[in-house]
DNA sequence: CTATTACTCTATTAAAACGGTAGGGAATGT
DNA sequence: ACATTCCCTACCGTTTTAATAGAGTAATAG
């Protein structure tokens, strides 16, 4: 499951893709909008600006906006900064391998079907991005 | 990612059924041939026993061994059994669905993805069974 | 220049989950 | 009776999660 440090940062994210046009949002119009608690969130979107998908600005008309397009930003990146791995073993991992401890990987049949899990899994989050999750009207 | 707990049952489970013609085999053998703590797999295999995965024998010649054939032991009643949801998201699960707390499910637009992503993980996971998964030789 | 606004950063905390351990109890076979 | 082996409950230490606190820094208005 994810935490809910990514499922704030969705939140977040597709409050600040719907409210594009109004510039920097601030924290706290998130916090209230979404029902966010505002310290928890400051640090959420903190870390979203420091891996290069928000941009902020600070004093009177600051806060936080998008960088990129919408359909330019990947569900699976967003899950990685924030979650750690998506696949279900570390040894079948993309981004965050690490051999198993107790398995041969060579002999192990478990990581040939986790591989497909996660493949499965991939190709829906990596080919779908915010403005796929945007609220429906 | 999957738990210690499931990848240990995992790796019993494998073995049980690599050595289902031995009959009931000592949780001991278990822990020694596939490097797990001998008193955790204890307790999981007492859980995997409970849930009607596999049945035991006390006393001398006693033990654990596979109740079904391995092609009937799905690998998606595994893993909810030991980590619970495999959803990403609790509004998506289909076996521990809860509501989301701050989000209004008819118009978020995220749950319509992770239901994608679950389908997909499933597709895998509820026809894969312990048989696709012991060892290579 | 200074007050205000608003993001930045570091540290702390409480609770839950995770991984593992301890030790007696109950059933079974000889 | 006795050794064997699973059964059961409780406990423990560490890490992670979710949240909070508070001082610091930068930008802007006037």
């Amino acid at each position: 499951m994810l935490s809910k440090k990514t499922q704030y940062a969705f939140h977040a994210l597709t409050y600040l893709a719907e409210n594009q046009e109004k510039g920097p949002i601030l924290i706290s119009e998130i916090s209230e909008e979404r029902k966010i608690s505002l310290k928890f969130l400051e640090n959420i979107l903190l870390e979203l600006k420091k891996s290069g998908i928000l941009g902020s600005k600070k004093g009177k008309g600051g806060g936080y906006y998008l960088i990129k397009a919408p359909e330019d930003i990947g569900l699976a990146k967003i899950i990685r900064l924030l979650d750690g791995p998506i696949a279900l073993l570390p040894c079948v991992s993309l981004n965050y391998y690490e051999r198993c401890e107790n398995c041969q990987e060579d002999i192990c049949g478990l990581n040939v079907v986790m591989s497909e899990v996660r493949d499965n899994t991939l190709k829906v989050l990596e080919h779908k991005s915010l403005k796929d999750v945007l609220r429906k009207h």
